[in-house]
DNA sequence: AAAGACACCTGTCCGC
DNA sequence: TGCGGACAGGTGTCTT
């Protein structure tokens, strides 16, 4: 379910219902996450939440006691129940909050993560090697197209490397190429500064337009606030293999990069 | 050093 | 109806 547009409608959904509120109690039903729940993590218990952040697609949930780091995988999603409410299948971890209610975890393939990190922390192994914020100015033509220079690597996969841009998964990857008028499979040193200058302007239309919209809704994915996404209906390439392209009519091709799904227009992104 | 393959795990869909 | 295989929003690690 989640890229960067999804973590953030999450992030927002579940903010109001949190801030402010002490963690009662933290339920580990299955800790068999990515990484296994660990048992520093009741540390935050009896704790008040005092910011919740998102970096890349990790979401931050700041106490004194320390920091929880979130990350959904590919299947995670976090949301705001009844205490009353039963848990079902894969809801693995419930947070008990002194309003009453439940931040609760559900992940089927269990790739998220539950991270605890002390409060006087200087490093992270899974934030401080990642590239600038997609909608930062940090993020511009000069730096990706310098970053470029040499790459012999296809530009999507350029893209959607962490280190470079955090956020561009593989739906908005395909979406912003397309708008850009870019083939995926170009080495990425080969692409002309121009032509970045396109993909960057693309790349944060897509997302921004895509969290104006409450992320894209594929499977049961829903907002911390229960309302589902509505970017699905303005991909224009993702999960469209085989379609008319909409804007010459010619057929989508759909090709595999990295074991990961590829759609573009073999006329508009020559 | 860089690029590609593979791993983690469950659910769903498609063809036979 | 059942079964096998491919595939799905991510990303760290191992192999070339």
């Amino acid at each position: 379910m989640p890229e960067l547009p999804e973590v953030e409608t999450t992030l927002r959904g579940i903010e109001p219902w949190l801030e402010g509120q002490t963690i009662e109690h933290i339920d580990v039903r299955q800790p068999k996450l990515r990484w296994p729940v660990e048992d520093e993590i009741h540390r935050l218990e009896g704790q008040m939440i005092v910011s919740l952040k998102r970096r890349a697609k990790y979401i931050l949930v700041e106490t004194a006691a320390g920091t929880a780091i979130w990350h959904l995988g590919m299947s995670g999603s976090l949301r705001l129940v009844d205490d009353d409410e039963p848990a079902a299948k894969h809801d693995h971890i419930d947070w008990l909050l002194s309003n009453g209610k439940i931040l609760r975890y559900h992940d089927p393939r269990r790739f998220g993560a539950l991270l605890w990190q002390a409060p006087d922390a200087t490093e992270s192994e899974h934030l401080d090697h990642l590239g600038p914020e997609p909608l930062s100015d940090a993020f511009d033509v000069d730096y990706l197209f310098q970053r470029s220079r040499k790459k012999t690597q296809a530009i999507k996969q350029f893209i959607m490397d962490g280190k470079v841009v955090v956020g561009v998964g593989n739906i908005y990857a395909n979406e912003s190429l397309f708008m850009a008028g870019i083939r995926p499979t170009l080495a990425a040193g080969k692409v002309s500064k121009a032509r970045y200058d396109k993909l960057v302007a693309c790349i944060k239309l897509v997302l921004e337009r895509a969290i104006e919209q409450g992320g894209t809704t594929l499977k049961d994915f829903v907002g911390g606030d229960g309302k589902p996404g509505y970017f699905a209906q303005e991909l224009l390439v993702y999960g469209r293999g085989g379609e008319q392209c909409v804007h010459c009519k010619s057929t989508l091709k759909e090709i595999r990069q990295g074991q990961r799904a590829t759609v573009y227009c073999p006329a508009c992104q020559g």
